[in-house]
DNA sequence: CTTGTATCTGGACTTTAGTCCACTTGTGTG
DNA sequence: CACACAAGTGGACTAAAGTCCAGATACAAG
């Protein structure tokens, strides 16, 4: 199926180079500093300044780094990131080898979407705003993970025969996901009072219409 | 069917009382300056604290009528979206007359709003932007309008028997929308590349995935 | 160990959003 | 008309994002 797509979101902006040592300590350093503050006093409310003072370092320094806060908070998403793409792969895998049809674990693979956005929320929604502000193609990355995800499933079920006739396969995957971006998750948890479980039924149920 | 909302995005903050003769020239004044520079320069180009320089009034009185760039954006759009209004709901009456099944009136809608924000995308940006920072509910006021129609839509199908059974029709509603909301919008438009035709194609196969 | 240089660093600086409040002015009431 | 006071106004101020660059420093090559 897709293979892993090497993320690269760890915040060295420079991945052809090798990185300075030094630099490499201030990296970690800023990661470590981001990450207690933010969860002392909630993303929102810490700012970049406030995160380079905390760590000692100049803002420069953290600039070079992490071009705004959203590619720090992806940094800082970075390994659950790889942690849960691993755990998907894993599960096809095994959902594949039983049988399951693709529809079926691209059912899954969206209601997992839902918990991962959950939990990460406060982080994504750092991430999206930094993304409507500068055209930051970094920021997409985990996007066009989940759309090559997505597409993968949704193409594998096509050759299985699952699918209704004549879909724009490649329009759904986007259409799929566009509920999950995180602004839009956010206003239909706290806006509208949705559950998680009632958005993953939606989408479980918008993934059922495409069945042949 | 629906009821027209209120819509009430001309910038006068303060609907109840009566508005300041003095206050409602500048109001005005503010809103052509706006339109003006945004016109000649861009709405990402134009900045809050030249709106008002131009316009010559301070800082507080542009901000007293707008609370922020996004609102500013959506009193300027508040015509075009009133009569956006007028046109969809008239044409639903007369569809609906001619026997026309809602869930094509729902795909008509769809692609009427894809047109619709294509051509507002600018300010619609600015408008998600500001939405995504403050959580202010005004800013929300064009989507609440527009999942209103959907979901009513969306209730008249199945009351006529055009949908196949057990939808989250609430969901399904926000589910409908969420491709359209500006930043993902943009991002199929510019990123994607997809057409505007290619995306309304789109949204109208996912309504006939609906039907019975 | 020395040195050249690419990389890194700190922090002053710019920009823009948005707040605040002392002062001014329009308007309804008597 | 005059006057009280709610409503409106200007612009200084704060906060935060992000830029810039002169000087510092790691590290590779000799």
């Amino acid at each position: 199926m897709t293979d892993p797509i090497e993320l690269n979101l760890d915040g060295n902006a420079f991945p052809d180079r090798t990185e300075r040592a030094d630099a490499a300590a201030n990296r970690a350093l800023i990661l470590t500093t981001a990450e207690r503050l933010f969860r002392e006093r909630g993303v929102e409310n810490v700012c970049m300044a406030e995160i380079a003072e905390v760590a000692g370092v100049g803002k420069g320094t953290l600039y070079r780094r992490f071009a705004n806060k959203g590619e720090l908070c992806l940094a800082l998403m970075d390994s659950q990131l790889a942690e849960f793409q691993d755990s998907m792969l894993g599960r096809f895998q095994s959902l594949t080898q039983q049988g399951t049809p693709f529809l079926e674990q691209l059912a899954q693979f969206l209601e997992s979407l839902v918990e991962f956005t959950e939990v990460h929320s406060p982080l994504l929604l750092e991430v999206a705003r930094a993304g409507i502000v500068h055209m930051d193609a970094r920021l997409n990355v985990p996007h066009f993970w989940q759309y090559m995800t997505v597409r993968a499933l949704l193409r594998s079920a096509a050759r299985n025969d699952e699918l209704v006739a004549d879909l724009d396969l490649d329009y759904f995957g986007e259409a799929l996901l566009a509920p999950l971006q995180v602004d839009y998750f956010r206003f239909q948890r706290y806006v509208r009072n949705y559950s998680t479980a009632r958005i993953g039924m939606g989408l479980r149920s918008m993934v059922k219409l495409l069945a042949a």
